[in-house]
DNA sequence: CATTATTATTGAGGAAGACTCATATTGCAA
DNA sequence: TTGCAATATGAGTCTTCCTCAATAATAATG
């Protein structure tokens, strides 16, 4: 009984692998308007007609599809952040690891603005979109209890600079069809290390720049900052 | 002779506009797919067919619609931008009117995604949408040779980071139907300011801090004291 | 002004593809 | 095996993009 339903269910779920996994391939290869219902079914090893058993038009599908593939991209970057190391590097492994996946399947993330509703004004956002961010939240929450980031009601703002960057220097990058990060992700860790440290960390140390006027002894600014440099690296080494 | 293919020409470009504004309302309105080709003939008063004279197929007058609106926005951000004011406030200037340009007519924004060639791998930019790009590139290059910012390679990332960051709280701004900017454009210019001005330059607006000038590389006692900060966080982190 | 030539417009009809539904097939229990 | 429910099929319907022969408007010419 159990058992039978079980099976059941199973196919069920494995055939709607297939049609996605299909779906997807056809979506992305030819583009939404260049998919053909009755490609998709033949990819999938169906009839036209079994696909509307599943889902209901294409655009339903079309919709699955994305979902699908955000969850996979949830699932992937739940591996890819380090649970143990602090909320910065964890920024920094989340940014590298999304920007790799935009590159590496830029196609199927252009079909996510074809997915969101674009008829009249209600723009809403995928869940699975939504799960997918509430990664970056949770690390910009920890460290917000940590006391490494500031918690004064700029979270989606933060968010926004992080996925908005990211997004557009992945579309830069696939136009210039450059492979490698040029710096990207540094370039974005520093801005959001600006927008994410407490001021109070920042400045309230900056007065006593102010008065140590004299440092012409001969060590250099330039000094220091290899020096600082060096620990930093062997920081890294350690965590 | 030249009045009369004068005339005619106008009367040309008046029914081209006349197209282009008819199409812009039913696209923006009932979203590409739900806009049908006798809809935006019948708003413009032609026959179905009268559209096919002007534009070879309906996605050819999307791009249209599409590049006409980027191209009114640049003219739109060529007024907002004061030519006598130094760089960071045109760069500040244009995001007020960027982000302000986005919540009006969020609905035309998104049409771009459609006429950009969805097609295969290339996704080649509309030339207006690059010459719209053109006003940030030339306000940081004025930057640059001012010697107000900096211009280490790094031009395409702050433009990235300048309109990913807009675009996307545009986003966020449209779906919580609030009308307020909420700080958006003040944190992006703060953004903005450490991505760009050169360290050197940063520290000399905190009276005193300038004793550096004989360091070449322009690293001030708050770059170091930044970077110390950084290391202090991330070794509390650790502990 | 009348006539002819050229150019612009029209909308019925062709074509393509999303979607439906009557029929066929399969799986399963008795 | 037989009957029944669930599932699959693809020919046919409907909608919408786009074409093109016919028509109207405009310009050139005598």
């Amino acid at each position: 009984m159990t058992t039978s339903r079980d099976t059941q269910r199973q196919k069920f779920e494995a055939r709607e692998a297939n049609i996605i996994a299909a779906a997807s391939e056809v979506f992305a290869s030819r583009g939404v308007d260049g998919a053909k219902m009755i490609d998709i079914a033949r990819q999938a090893g169906l009839a036209e007609g079994t696909l509307y058993l599943y889902y209901r038009n294409k655009h339903d599908l079309l919709t699955a599809v994305v979902g699908h593939f955000w969850s996979e991209l949830t699932a992937g970057a739940r591996l890819a952040v380090d649970p143990h190391a602090d909320p910065f590097q964890q920024l920094e492994q989340l940014a590298s690891y999304h920007l790799n996946a935009l590159l590496a399947q830029f196609q199927v993330v252009q079909l996510t603005y074809r997915a969101r509703g674009t008829e009249s004004a209600h723009v809403r956002d995928l869940d699975q979109v939504r799960g997918y961010v509430r990664i970056f939240d949770a690390i910009v929450e920890r460290g917000i209890d940590r006391g490494n980031m500031r918690g004064d009601a700029t979270l989606w703002q933060a968010r926004d600079i992080f996925y908005g960057t990211l997004e557009f220097s992945a579309r830069t990058l696939t136009l210039r069809e450059t492979s490698s990060d040029e710096g990207v992700v540094d370039n974005l860790m520093q801005v959001m290390g600006h927008h994410l440290i407490p001021a109070a960390k920042r400045t309230d140390l900056a007065p006593s720049a102010v008065t140590s006027s004299s440092d012409a002894q001969g060590i250099t600014h330039k000094d220091l900052m290899e020096k600082l440099n060096g620990l930093e690296e062997r920081l890294k080494a350690l965590s």
